[in-house]
DNA sequence: ACCGAGTCTTTCACTGGCTGAAAACGCGGC
DNA sequence: GCCGCGTTTTCAGCCAGTGAAAGACTCGGT
């Protein structure tokens, strides 16, 4: 779960903000300490010197939670808030022309991560959040992501367990292949009830100046009232846009699998 | 600007993240040592732990940026995207009855932190950037964030030296105590032509359950048509949805300063 | 091809910041 | 008042982290 070594003190350190999860966003300082694996007194330490940087905040309780702090430098990360902030005005645009929820997601290792969304009030619900992760087979921005990744990743998503989330969710390898493959054909992908039942999602891919898909827009709609082919347009344009906007492509989106 | 102590594993740690700025988002090895004030073997070490966990990544061509694991634990900071992700709905009804730059916005210390920004393609330009800060006595956020400080803060800020943006920044302590009264008396903040000549603001306060501000919202719209009056009460209207959203308030606002 | 200037990476002996056990502290409940 | 739980501090030992220096690598210039 944390990827850096316990042992050393960097380690620690890290592990400590690790801790901190979208179900537990405020921790007491044992909590931290037995989530994050360290004695108390190193968490109380630790935890002293990132509060004292604002990496950390603590609450009037004794509490701790994530920092203003960290939040400012992280939004410096390139596939966070910097694409984010070129994409905005094509989701708007999708948003107001569909009242539907728009998704911008990237991939992170076998993952997809939620880099914004904007949910309409009356929009059908969905699970995700921003800075959430997801499983790649089952959502829109998943396959579409999952479809232009290297092979590699593809053999180990595809290779490893797939999570059944309804009736509709194809688990097979060799099913999620040949959807895998349409998306590449028709640049677009369909999730229908996948993730929720009631939940259509269709998605395109963003690529940068070297024709790498590295991003994915969606539109999350119900899947009663939805024809993916009269959307499909609609949200490719949008992702051409952001592609635009981001510095690319001087060539077409790359097909990492023939 | 660090903040930790420098001596420590953990603040020679903060420091590497703390170099990266809105200006210098992606740094090479030698300028990370440099800027972060650490030698550069240790910067190398204490890179790689980064970079092995998440918080940074590496561009083929070798240089260092945040990273998106970074980036997904920061998005829990209560006062980030907690607050933005409450706030959302209503952001975007005031930017669709205007079509104009809707701004979210927190103090951290004596500044503003912009939390969340909606940019009208063909609205008026402004200075502030998402996760960027501004100064206190300019903006209409910041104005209402100031107006409802902590008395120590506002004399803080007032002691020290106000910044002009244009000729009609107001720098004048005295002037601006009078500003901020007003601000407390009719409940939004009007902020014309301060930051840039060609933009106006209006801001009000959000209120958490206590009934202390914790954050603002603007509308900033181009200075000569418009007509704060009525903008006001739309402004006023989405910081009390925001204010019952995040739960709050039972009270009305504090008033720190008779 | 050779060379120097720059950057990045690795080595190595030393040292001082970090560590864990334990004790002291603080606070609400019975 | 006393107990139980979580937090904070102390203290001696030790190992992770450190800086200087050397080695590897990549460029442009000649």
């Amino acid at each position: 779960m944390t990827g850096g070594d316990e042992r050393s003190v960097t380690g620690r350190t890290l592990a400590l903000l690790a801790a901190f999860t979208p179900d537990a966003p405020e921790l007491t300082l044992s909590e931290l300490a037995r989530r994050a694996g360290v004695t108390l007194p190193t968490a109380h330490r630790r935890a002293a010197e990132l509060v004292a940087w604002g990496a950390l905040e603590r609450t009037p309780e004794g509490r701790y939670h994530i920092g203003l702090r960290l939040w400012e430098v992280a939004s410096l990360a390139p596939r966070g808030l910097g694409l984010r902030e070129a994409s905005m005005p094509f989701l708007e645009d999708l948003y107001e022309i569909t009242r539907e929820n728009v998704q911008l997601a990237v991939r992170e290792g076998a993952e997809v991560v939620f880099v914004e969304r904007i949910a309409g009030r009356a929009a059908v619900a969905v699970l995700t959040r921003v800075g959430g992760r997801f499983a790649l087979h089952a959502t829109g921005v998943g396959l579409v992501l999952l479809a232009y990744a290297p092979v590699e990743v593809q053999d180990r998503v595809l290779g490893s367990r797939l999570d059944r989330y309804t009736d509709k969710t194809v688990t097979d390898p060799v099913a999620v292949r040949t959807v895998l493959a349409n998306v590449r054909t028709r640049g677009y992908a369909v999730s229908d009830g996948q993730v929720t039942l009631d939940a259509l999602s269709v998605a395109a891919p963003i690529v940068d100046r070297t024709g790498e898909v590295v991003a994915a827009v969606s539109l999350v709609v119900h899947a009663d009232h939805a024809d993916p082919a009269t959307l499909a347009p609609v949200v490719q344009a949008a992702a051409r846009g952001i592609s635009r906007a981001i510095g690319g492509p001087r060539k077409r989106p790359r097909m990492p699998y023939i």
